[in-house]
DNA sequence: AAAATTGACATTTTT
DNA sequence: TGTCAATTTT
């Protein structure tokens, strides 16, 4: 037996007890809420709920697994049953089960945002609209508009008129091509993310008894990050809960971050008002930060109007004040941050200190900085994993043994041939179909004949149709088929593209139903190998990706006016409140250390001048007491050593990244050095013009630049 | 019809 | 910076 009252306190406690009706909790940042959402589920199975009516839905497929994993340590057994995910995946979850009430008796298939856009490419080509206008906009912006219409549930023209006054004329051409768009999906039983929120409603409204299944199969709901649904999540939850159900939703109003794909912050404030007799608790106790972290991040809450008042507090009163440190320029940051992670990283561990910023490509400086002392890193956010070029062929190579074939997949597949292009692929993809339907392939084996690829192709999904086999040995053989195009299309970067296969590969591994990984691959819903935290790798993340997680130091990087608050928010005032809040958020995320990085001025590719920027205005709102301003001292990195400009240059400098060079230096192999981060080592052999082989004890043979080293005489 | 080339442009955040 | 779309060449 677990011992709740001694492992909560009353807050918790109450809110992991009350396992009846609808209950809101308010979770301040640190309060626990993982730990309370754990040990409730612990409770409920303890108290004779059965596992599986549990349904559990989370933002990421890696926090369901996280608190499935600590619930069944808690309670010794396996919680492997418990329903969860995203609302995306349950919604897939539960339409692959009713498809054929849908209107898909063959089933459908889910896009992802490159599906789409490629899907919409075609439309637009077929209805030629906007052809030859070079300020029509591209493909991929017009769908995040119909998007962001369908999420915020209002009409294309408000988005258009908010997002894009100027786009105004062009409203009746979306318009068209919304509709040619759905038509298509519809033809081809696609769906696309969106769809399968509203489908799932319209499959539940619609038919009464598969929302009566539905509701005896999950008697407990809990969504976590509440703040973040938006409106037909919140019907969703609602629908399946019913209104009087047992329905538990944890969130935090002052850390909602996605208005900008629909979140609707009304769902948690409404929350008692939807359902009636709610419980309301608040977590307020602290456990995450230390006192002076803690008054800095309540200092930008009081500033935000938040709805729920809240009082956080923490027992941890030692600790020293948050820094603020500002460097001359974006790559003196690099270096100024590669300075204090030195430091840093002798009280924790690498994986323990993230580095955060607002978009991902604010990363780059620091980035090359990083790969020149080989300190690595592991970058959470911007690009995905399944959204890499050699990643998306495979898959696509994989999609095409699905039955009923999909046309984007084959698309894709066989663009990869020589001499293949759109209409071919078109032409093939229809022959395919027939051969299947009337068992005439004779067009096939004609092409066959003529192209020896096409032939290789054929026949390895024919060998995989006729006698399938497991998800990895098919994936052994596509990758089989796929390496020569690969390497000729890929020969810069070849390695770190055969290992992000070589991830797929152990993704794989796990499963043993080819459908279920590749549903899993469009939905991120896998557990990918890549994205486990590496041990002995500093994290960096864009703060999106960062929610929900913590560090023992945190380091804010690029806190400038244009970038954060990012050009766009600037305008809005309820945008502005939404990048205060992702402040918060970032802030929120430190134990013991937080940093805050304002640089003085920032390169601009366009211009090749660095030009100067502004502190972010949020961080002139802050009391400067709450903080200690940083000299920044000169360092050993190259990034401020080469940077003498105190102050950025004037307007009509030059570029210091044009003069940028590393020198060459004679050091011999066998003498001795010193790293920041990973100490004394031995030179094992100098790589001209800059380069070193280095051998650090307890780290390994490193390749480092020399500009990261001090040489020992 | 496909492949190669040029030219423009955008650049938040994610399921 | 790389990516996308229009253009020219094969």
């Amino acid at each position: 037996m677990i011992d709740y009252e001694k492992s909560l306190n009353p807050a918790q406690l109450e809110a992991v007890t009350t396992t009846r009706g609808p209950v809101l909790v308010i979770a301040g940042a640190g309060s626990g809420k993982t730990r309370t959402i754990v040990y409730r589920l612990a409770y409920l199975v303890e108290q004779g709920v059965p596992p599986e009516s549990i349904l559990l839905l989370t933002f990421t497929r890696k926090a369901a697994s996280q608190m499935l994993r600590r619930a069944g340590e808690l309670l010794n057994r396996e919680m492997g049953m418990v329903s969860g995910g995203t609302f995306h995946g349950f919604s897939y979850m539960i339409l692959k089960k009713f498809a054929p009430a849908l209107g898909f008796p063959q089933g459908f298939s889910v896009m992802d945002a490159a599906d789409a856009e490629e899907l919409f490419k075609g439309v637009r080509n077929e209805l030629k609209v906007g052809q030859g206008d070079k300020s029509f906009p591209r493909n991929r912006t017009i769908l995040s508009y119909l998007s962001k219409a369908r999420n915020k549930e209002v009409s294309l023209q408000s988005i258009i008129e908010s997002e894009a006054a100027h786009l105004h004329d062009y409203l009746e051409d979306f318009k068209k091509l919304e509709e040619a768009y759905l038509l298509e999906k519809q033809k081809q039983a696609l769906l696309d993310f969106d769809d399968l929120l509203f489908f799932l409603e319209r499959l539940l409204t619609d038919n009464p008894e598969v929302l009566e299944y539905v509701r005896s199969v999950y008697g407990y709901v809990m969504v976590d990050e509440y703040q973040d649904t938006n409106l037909v999540q919140a019907r969703l939850a609602r629908l399946i809960a019913s209104d009087q159900g047992n329905i538990m939703v944890v969130g935090d109003d002052a850390q909602s971050i996605y208005g900008f794909r629909g979140a609707d912050v009304g769902n948690i404030l409404d929350f008692p008002g939807t359902f009636p007799g709610a419980r309301v608790i608040k977590l307020e106790q602290n456990y995450r930060s230390t006192q002076p972290v803690l008054s800095l991040t309540n200092c930008i809450l009081s500033s935000m109007g938040q709805k729920y008042e809240k009082n956080l507090f923490s027992t941890r009163t030692d600790g020293a004040r948050p820094e603020l440190i500002t460097p001359s320029s974006d790559m003196a940051q690099a270096g100024a941050v590669l300075s204090r992670v030195e430091e840093l990283s002798s009280r924790y561990p690498l994986h323990d200190i993230a580095v955060l910023f607002r978009a991902a490509y604010h990363a780059y400086p620091l980035e090359v900085e990083l790969n020149k002392a080989s300190i690595g890193y592991q970058k959470f956010g911007g690009m995905k994993f399944s959204e890499a070029a050699h990643i998306k062929d495979v898959l696509s190579l994989m999609r095409m043994v699905q039955d009923p074939p999909e046309i984007l997949a084959w698309k894709r597949g066989l663009g990869l041939l020589k001499g293949v292009g759109p209409k071919t692929a078109q032409r093939l993809y229809q022959a395919y179909c027939t051969s299947l339907t009337s068992g005439d392939g004779s067009e096939l084996k004609k092409f066959e004949t003529k192209n020896e690829q096409f032939a290789g192709l054929m026949e390895l999904l024919r060998r995989q149709k006729n006698l399938p086999a497991s998800p990895s040995s098919f994936l052994t053989e596509v990758l089989d088929f796929y390496r020569p195009f690969l390497e000729e299309k890929h020969m810069e970067d070849l390695p770190r593209r055969l290992s992000g296969l070589e991830q797929l590969e152990q993704i794989t591994s796990a499963y043993n139903h080819l459908e279920a990984f590749l549903a899993d691959m469009v939905l991120e819903n896998s557990d990918p190998v890549g994205m486990q935290a590496r041990e002995d790798a500093l994290v960096l993340s864009t703060i999106h990706s960062a929610k929900g997680l913590e560090w023992s130091a945190v380091l804010l990087i690029d806190l400038v006016e244009e970038r954060f608050p990012s050009r766009r928010a600037m305008q809005d005032p309820d945008d502005m409140d939404e990048e205060q809040r992702l402040l918060y958020v970032a802030c929120t995320r430190a134990r013991d250390y937080l940093g805050l990085f304002v640089p003085q001025s920032i390169y601009q590719r366009s211009t090749g001048f660095n030009q100067r920027v502004w502190p972010s205005p949020f961080v002139r709102e802050i009391d400067t007491s709450l903080y200690s301003k940083v000299k920044e001292q000169a360092g050993i990195f190259s990034g401020e050593k080469k940077n003498p400009q105190g102050d950025g240059p004037l307007p009509g400098e030059v570029s210091p990244r044009s003069s940028r060079r590393s020198q060459t230096s004679a050091v011999p192999a066998g003498g001795y050095c010193r790293h920041k981060v990973f100490g004394r080592g031995k030179v094992v052999q100098a790589l001209p013009p800059n380069k070193y082989k280095v051998n650090f004890p307890g780290v390994g043979l490193k390749t480092i630049s020399g500009d990261y080293l001090n040489f020992e005489e």
